[in-house]
DNA sequence: AGCACGCCGACT
DNA sequence: GTCGGCGTGCTC
């Protein structure tokens, strides 16, 4: 409900300091309306937040301060306030915490900032120079469009006092305009693309859902290739037309250079974009037009769900199975649920796009609250890849080697016919273990429970839970003994070392997320390898996400078991979607590929539904499973992550939790453990996991936050809850 | 989150 | 005697 308030009403307003609930501060001069962005004094301290809601009363009148200012942004709106307030219980995170989330711009309280633009004037200076001359030329061929003084001068290879003396006659106008310019409006009329009448079809489905201006979601189920991005941008299209903004969100930021480029090309004109990756000022520009209605489509990470929006129409989720669209730190959300959310309350649509559903999603289309579209051919000649296993057992290689014999012979028959081929380890660094060939000893971090891996471009042993370094030591750190340690298995950067020495004359590169500065400098190694300067690719995890190259026909998988590890309810699942998304690299434009899956364990339920490419039976297995289980998507789980630096009392408080499990009783949820988390110690903090699951229907939240209130930590120790965990760390 | 207040150890 | 360590508590 929207409120209008008059100077020294008593209104609401939360901020985001983590106070658990709206204060009560005195309207200002000229009053504010509910959602009104401000700056309130706390303590000695200024700071911003949002008009909740009429004041509540209840404290000393004479301590209750007024507001300093309204901020020059628009008020957030009703369903943006619901949408946080909805976000905040599901996830069980404080207001003031989720606040923030929707308050990521900087210079939110800045007063409304201009800048100085110039244009041609209607004068003409008394003396006419060279310089000068080119300055004006410049404005003309330009035909009345600004300039800031640096372009301009640049652009007419003059100083800016040239500019300023043009002023000063009047030949060159100065304007003020505001910083933050809209964005070049799409043309969502300019459809160049020649779709196939399966794409058409599927394009006219979500036209209609995203015309009838209503909330619904869609699967859009395409396997790669099949041009689901050429189909979801006729939505984008149709929300632009129904003049409502859309948003598209990516997993990762490596991803959005090409995605801009196909958009550019479709529409005319560059989105908005939001990332972690931009500046200061783009964010700023960017926050606002969307929240001024001067950007139609945002290209993004999974925090712009949190932008303000003034009418949402579409929500695409690209690649929905992502893990990264879940948030791991901080606060603890899934982007893609949070889009659902959004959506359900804003009216728009949504549109998960993925070769390789989560299952989650999967059996929200099966059970009818999502609609489904597949896309199944894929798009020109090209087919799907043959996939094959190599049964390591029967291999002939040495315990320090990993590219078997059958393997080594299908490079090199792609090396003869000029193709490319890629080598596929989900193993960033050298080698993960490093062990002492006098004692035994394995190399671990000192604040983790972890081992350090060897990074031997960057000549240094990494915590990959930390981050933490350390140069290569000569001597074992526990016997002391000399040049005796020794690398334990295999890393893309041992995998390099392996490949060069079986095929000299290849060019090898590298692909893993740590070799590159920038996301930028990924980008430019992905094209220099597409346009074909590399004849054998080796990759981490990133190569599998949705980057094309056109004559790659060979995937070798090195290690197809290493995902089935672990005690993860996921793995089945991660495995299969990863499997089937690297070997969709191998054949696209021109010929088929084939991918070959070196496993030792060729009869395992995940491998056969791997190489069998019967999807539809690998979830149905899968879903049957969980279900038995009672686990997500057929159950509820909610980790709770207790740490401390101090042993004893974290698992002291985590007993005590768990036996006080009455709340939870109530709605027939279990409590298991406490026990030690996967990695014990993070940074020196010692990690204890309780874990509750539910029935589906249970209300988890509530009861959970029942159960944590009956105690108060102690100060060191740090609890988190992450309901619908993704992983179990 | 900040920033105060407040109660105990080694310094001019 | 005081400067300063960070534990506890408050902010409309």
């Amino acid at each position: 409900m929207i409120c209008q308030f008059n100077e020294g009403d008593l209104v609401a307003v939360l901020t985001t300091q983590p106070l658990g609930k709206p204060l009560d501060y005195k309207a200002p001069s000229g009053g504010c309306l509910t959602g009104a962005f401000v700056e309130v004094p706390l303590g000695p301290r200024k700071v911003t937040g949002v008009i909740w809601g009429p004041g509540e009363g209840g404290y000393d009148p004479a301590k209750v301060r007024p507001i300093l200012r309204v901020l020059d942004v628009p008020a957030m709106l009703g369903e943006m306030r619901e949408f946080v307030t909805r976000a905040a219980d599901y996830t069980l995170t404080p207001l003031p915490a989720m606040l923030r989330l929707a308050m990521r711009s900087p210079g939110l309280g800045d007063p409304p900032s201009m800048r100085k633009v110039y244009r041609l004037g209607s004068g003409a200076p008394a003396r006419m120079t060279d310089a000068r001359c080119r300055v004006l030329d410049c404005l003309r061929e330009m035909g009345g469009l600004a300039f800031t003084l640096g372009e301009l001068a640049e652009a007419a290879g003059v100083t800016p006092s040239v500019v300023k003396g043009l002023v000063k006659s009047g030949a060159v106008a100065e304007e003020d305009t505001p910083r933050d310019l809209p964005y070049p409006p799409l043309v969502p009329s300019a459809s160049a693309y020649d779709l196939t009448p399966e794409q058409r079809a599927a394009a006219e489905a979500l036209r209609k859902g995203v015309e009838s201006g209503a909330y619904a979601t869609t699967l859009l189920r395409g396997v790669t290739g099949s041009g689901k991005t050429e189909v979801y941008l006729e939505a984008v299209a149709a929300c632009l037309r129904a003049g409502r903004q859309a948003l598209v969100l990516l997993p990762e930021i490596a991803l959005t250079a090409e995605f801009l480029t196909r958009v550019e090309a479709r529409f005319g004109a560059r989105p908005a974009e939001w990332h972690s990756g931009i500046t200061m000022t783009e964010r700023r520009r960017c926050w606002r037009m969307v929240g001024e209605g001067g950007a139609s489509l945002v290209v993004g990470a999974r925090s712009a769900l949190f932008l303000p929006f003034r009418d949402l129409g579409l929500i695409v989720v690209d690649e929905e199975h992502d893990t990264s669209y879940k948030q791991e730190d901080g606060v603890l959300y899934n982007a893609r649920d949070m889009a659902v959310l959004r959506a359900s309350i804003a009216g728009a649509q949504v549109v998960l796009a993925s070769a390789t559903p989560s299952l989650e999603s999967w059996a929200n289309a099966d059970a009818g609250k999502y609609d489904r579209i597949e896309l199944t051919t894929r798009f020109g000649a090209a087919e799907l890849p043959d996939m094959r296993a190599i049964d390591m057992r029967a291999e002939d290689l040495p315990g320090s080697r990993w590219i078997s014999p059958t393997l080594a012979a299908a490079v090199q028959t792609r090396l003869e016919a000029g193709e490319q081929a890629l080598l596929f380890l989900n193993r960033r660094g050298y080698a993960p273990v490093t062990v002492c060939r006098a004692c035994g000893h394995q190399i671990g971090c000192d604040h983790c429970d972890a081992r350090m891996v060897e990074h031997r471009f960057l000549k240094r042993l990494v915590c990959h839970q930390c981050g933490e370094t350390k140069p290569m030591p000569r001597a074992c750190p526990n016997c002391g003994v000399e040049d005796k340690l020794a690398p334990v298995g295999p890393g893309v950067e041992r995998l390099a070392e392996e490949t060069t020495a079986l095929f000299p004359e290849a060019r090898v590169e590298v692909l893993s997320s740590d070799l590159f500065g920038s996301a930028r400098a990924l980008k430019a190694k992905i094209e220099a390898i597409a346009a074909g300067a590399a004849d054998i690719v080796i990759g981490t995890q990133i190569v599998a996400k949705g980057h094309n190259f056109p004559a790659l026909t060979l995937v070798g998988v090195i290690d197809a078991d290493l995902g089935l590890q672990g005690s993860d309810l996921r793995a089945a699942e991660r495995t299969f979607q990863l499997m089937r998304q690297v070997a969709g690299r191998a054949g696209r434009a021109w010929r088929p590929g084939a991918a070959l899956l070196q496993t030792f364990q060729p009869e395992h339920s995940v491998i056969r539904a791997i190489l069998g490419g019967d999807e539809e039976a690998f979830w149905r297995a899968e879903a049957t499973e969980r279900k038995a289980a009672g686990v997500p998507p057929y159950g509820r789980l909610a980790g709770i992550v207790l740490s401390s630096p101090d042993v004893q009392e974290v698992f002291d408080f985590a007993t005590g939790l768990a036996r006080a499990d009455a709340p939870l009783r109530r709605i027939a949820a279990q409590v298991y453990g406490p026990a030690p988390a996967p990695i014990a110690r993070i940074r020196g903090r010692h990690r204890v996991r309780l874990l509750v699951k539910a029935a589906k229907t249970a209300p988890i939240q509530p009861a959970i936050a029942a159960w944590i209130g009956q105690f108060k930590p102690p100060t060191n120790l740090r609890l988190a809850v992450d309901i619908d965990p993704q992983s179990f760390y």
